[in-house]
RNA sequence: GCCGGAGUGGCGGAAUGGCAGACGCGGGCGACUUAAAAUCGCUUGGGCAAACCCCGUGCGGGUUCGAGUCCCGCCUCCGGCACCA
């Protein structure tokens, strides 16, 4: 039986609450867009989320990465958002000074784009997607410290991005030079080695072709070792992101290794990792980039034909060559050199499988022992020979092998070395090489230097000048920002318009002031995106990139949340960035993020969202349908963040449901409580009572018993669906004790509200604020501290275990929660159907297991 | 090919080596209603008419009193890398 009173009217009457949607409706339903508009109005008036350094309390550093302002916030971002925003108001209320700030990657080709296509300035288009995507930011209600946005395509941030550029041109880690780059086509620009996927471009998906440009690069490499070996360090990223680094810097430990040239002075220089194997070298080849090819071929026959050869590899190259594992084709270059081990000339060739870009650009091939060259030894008839035996069992025969062998072994065919353990002769080997100084043992990584220049318009201008008197000269400091020019004209050609902008180019020589050309590339927007995550400490710095101070107060972050997809490419520059400016003494932290958490895709009929697969949900559309804490909640409540996430409409009405009957729950128990707050406080008056029934109890034992689950879930796992689903069953607890009516323990009742709505607070921000005014608070619930429990309340007198026979759940049986093992298997035996089981077996034994459950062995 | 991750009801997903399927969605039944929606209950892995029972976490083995979980060998899917010498 209900009781009549439990109205929304009456509930507002009693606790004479100051809650927004009292004067607009008298019905029960949840106004969630009354709701949410006004307290998203209070919050930005009162500033509540605003933050500075307190050196008192803890501090926390929650951090999304931060969006291209592309349109649109699509779910991705919701889920990305809300994922941040339940870490930072949890941590607020655990006492936590919490900086949760936001802003946008601003520079990028899209603009472009969009201004030849739609005949818009990018700066006009993406100064209007920033605004409308703030607006659609601030309708969800994260909880952003607002003051410290700011966008990289502003002076007042690319300044700084210049200014960095220049401290690393100082160091030595800004350089320019002529090499082969990555160009795309349809971008009309260069490209890093991590933005080619499958010779693809990473944006267009054109294929990438090869050019030889001269361009600026920043020396990654430097850090090689460094970012590999830090790696370790952090603990609190996942293994998969590591591994992908990992593979990405690529170590190896290897010999370069001279070999004489035949007849002529000077050597070939290779890059091996097996010098144990070099008694079984039968030919060479090189690149055919390589420098020393004109020489090698200068006598050749067959001359023109090796050249005709050379650029059809060439040519070949630019397709297939890193698309598709074509076969191995190569030429004989005529010349020879010396195995300085055996002494006997070794045929030089020239083949597309070896890359200029890697090692010296040349190899020993060893076909015995590495697949690449027995594959091209079969297809062009070079001998084979065995130098290195399995442990056990038999040596391959040369002949007739046709997968090469290689692992260690035992070294033969190798003059003295043989009989050793080809670890053993590595070593050897590569003593005597050094010795003879015919090369050196050396650490080779695949990570190449990171191309930062970029031929297009809208990204942050290169601060340096080219004169003819005093060549590369950097802008001066009190130069910069160096602006890019606004009155520019956007054509189809691919072409940069700053080239066009004679304003912009021309300009005087800072050193010798006579006449002098503007660098017209712009950078790699992943530069902007490397630092950006100090500027959040200190956004207004006016006479730095940031105070050093206020980054040693917040850095590093503790939390970063964000997309897999930047597994290699951002969270890699950012760690370089991160560690240059701490060696330049501008930042202490070694690394920029402690702990990173990479949220799965959202996908809609098992494929990621996507315009041309037009299966893409609009995030407006949901939040003016459901609500900003419907459209959060469903994200945070269907799959574990890490997870892709599969869409459903019925999903997202599963949340909704949930919100109203909360708020349903609240609003009537509200108008059974005298006085809500008062009790509401006391949260110990429930606990003093002997006059708690046995529901009761039960009651208070569910409610503390969800705080300690929500608790760790939270905090432990980040599992925030089942810290929701534990929500729900106390919500569905609450109903059932809300049937007994009168019956009800008003102190029971006032906190389990409070703490129903604490535990809810970070998951549906608006709903909790509104429900904990209602209960006659004054103070924001997001500035309440988290809710405890206390473990007396949730311990239970007894509990219900499982009886086993043979491992087959036969029975249960309720015993006292701290019962002995013994009596356990005593109350276990006394059990009609055990004693069934039992009769007339043998029991083997008995396992009992306190709290859970006890098994019966018998035979 | 190499390196990761994942395979659990009709679906999304839960389970420190200890009662598989929490919670939600969907379904079924009931209450309220003139009726429907909403809401509130109850119910819902499969087999059997049902009880008891049997079978069930991709497949095949193993360890264990006990395996979704640990070990060995496979299969499938997803992601990353892919001539890196």
């Amino acid at each position: 039986m209900r009781r009549k009173a439990f109205s929304l009217l009456e509930a507002c009457w009693e606790t004479g609450c100051m809650a927004v949607s009292q004067t607009m409706t008298k019905s029960t339903a949840y106004d969630f867009e009354q709701v949410e508009r006004t307290w998203q109005q209070r919050w930005e008036e009162q500033d509540l989320y605003r933050v500075d350094e307190d050196p008192s309390r803890p501090k926390y550093y929650c951090l999304e990465m931060f969006p291209y302002p592309s349109g649109r916030l699509h779910m991705g971002h919701v889920r990305n958002y809300s994922i941040g925003d339940v870490v930072a108001r949890f941590k607020r209320m655990r006492g936590y000074n919490v900086l949760h700030p936001m802003g946008w990657d601003a520079f990028g080709l899209p603009a472009e784009n969009a201004a030849i296509q739609h005949n818009i300035h990018p700066s006009k288009w993406t100064w209007e997607n920033i605004d409308f995507m703030r607006r659609q930011l601030k309708r969800l209600g994260i909880s952003y410290d607002w003051r410290r946005e700011f966008a990289s395509c502003h002076p007042d941030y690319y300044k700084w991005t210049q200014w960095l550029f220049l401290r690393f041109y100082e160091r030595g880690l800004a350089y320019r030079k002529r090499a082969s780059v990555n160009w795309c086509p349809n971008c009309a620009t260069v490209l890093a080695n991590e933005q080619v996927v499958q010779g693809r471009c990473e944006r267009c998906d054109t294929e990438v072709t090869t050019r030889e440009l001269e361009q600026w690069f920043f020396r990654i490499t430097d850090y090689a070792d460094r970012l590999l070996e830090d790696l370790d360090r952090l603990e609190g990223w996942p293994e998969k992101v590591k591994t992908m680094q990992r593979n990405w810097i690529g170590k190896s430990y290897g010999v370069e290794i001279h070999f004489p040239l035949q007849g002529r002075d000077g050597h070939l220089a290779v890059f091996t990792t097996r010098p144990d194997t070099i008694f079984g070298a039968t030919y060479m080849v090189v690149a055919p980039e390589h420098p020393l090819v004109d020489t090698l071929i200068e006598d050749a026959p067959g001359k023109d034909e090796i050249r005709r050869f050379i650029e059809d590899v060439k040519k070949q190259d630019e397709i297939a060559r890193t698309s598709e594992e074509g076969d191995k084709v190569g030429v004989f270059t005529g010349s020879y050199c010396i195995n300085p081990f055996t002494g006997e000339p070794i045929p030089i060739w020239i083949g597309n499988y070896v890359l200029m870009g890697y090692g010296t650009g040349a190899i020993m091939a060893v076909p015995a022992h590495d697949q690449r060259d027995l594959d091209f030894a079969r297809a062009y008839d070079l001998p084979v020979r065995v130098v290195i035996a399995p442990p056990e069992g038999e040596a391959p025969d040369a002949a007739t092998m046709t997968e090469a062998y290689a692992e260690p072994g035992v070294m033969v065919n190798s003059g003295p070395f043989s009989g050793l353990p080809s670890q053993e002769g590595w070593q050897r080997i590569a003593e005597e090489i050094e010795r003879r100084g015919m090369g050196r043992r050396r650490v080779q990584y695949r990570l190449r230097d990171w191309l930062i220049s970029r031929q297009r318009y809208w990204g942050c201008p290169i601060p340096v000048v080219y004169c003819g008197h005093c060549g590369i000269v950097p802008v001066p400091d009190d130069e910069l920002p160096v602006l890019l020019p606004e009155d520019v004209a956007f054509k189809p050609t691919g072409r940069s318009p700053l080239l066009d902008h004679a304003e912009f180019v021309q300009t005087t020589c800072p050193k010798c002031g006579g006449p002098a050309k503007r660098e017209t590339d712009t950078m790699d927007t992943f530069v902007d995106s490397s630092w950006y995550f100090l500027r959040f400490a200190d956004p207004h710095a006016a006479d730095g990139p940031f105070g050093k101070e206020k980054a040693d107060y917040w850095m590093p972050v503790d939390q970063y949340i964000g997309g897999v997809e930047h597994a290699i490419l951002h969270l890699m520059y950012a760690r370089f960035f991160q560690k240059v400016l701490a060696d330049m003494g501008l930042s202490t932290a070694q690394e920029p993020f402690t702990n990173l958490l990479t949220q799965g895709m959202v996908l809609k009929d098992g494929a990621k969202m996507s315009k041309s697969k037009g299966n893409t949900v609009d995030a407006d559309e949901i939040v003016a349908k459901y609500g900003a804490d419907t459209a959060r909640l469903f994200t945070l409540f269907t799959a574990p963040p890490e997870r892709d996430l599969e869409w459903s409409d019925a999903g997202v009405e599963g949340a909704s449901r949930f919100l109203n009957r909360v708020w349903r729950l609240v609003t009537e128990l509200a108008a059974f409580l005298p006085g809500a707050a008062a009790g509401a406080q006391n949260g110990a008056a429930a606990g003093n009572g002997a006059a708690l029934t046995e529901a009761d109890r039960q009651m208070r034992r569910v409610i503390h018993r969800t705080v300690q689950r929500v608790t760790k879930d939270v905090e432990e796992r980040f599992h925030f669906n089942t810290a929701i689903s534990a929500i729900m069953e106390l919500v569905n607890a609450f109903y059932q004790y809300k049937e007994r009516g009168d019956a009800m323990n008003r102190a029971v009742v006032a906190e389990g509200l409070q703490k129903l709505v604490l535990l809810l607070a970070p998951f549906a921000p608006h709903l909790a604020e509104e429900l904990w005014h209602r209960m006659g608070h004054e103070e924001s619930v997001h500035l309440q501290p988290w809710p405890d429990f206390d473990p007396d309340v949730v311990r239970t007198e007894e509990i219900e275990i499982a009886v086993q026979i043979n491992g087959r759940v036969r029975d249960r049986l309720v015993i006292d929660a701290d019962a002995s093992q013994e009596e356990m298997k005593a109350a276990a035996l006394e059990l009609e159907r055990v004693r069934a089981a039992v009769e007339g077996r043998e029991i083997v034994r008995i396992v009992a297991v306190p709290g859970r459950l006890v098994n019966i062995v018998v035979k």
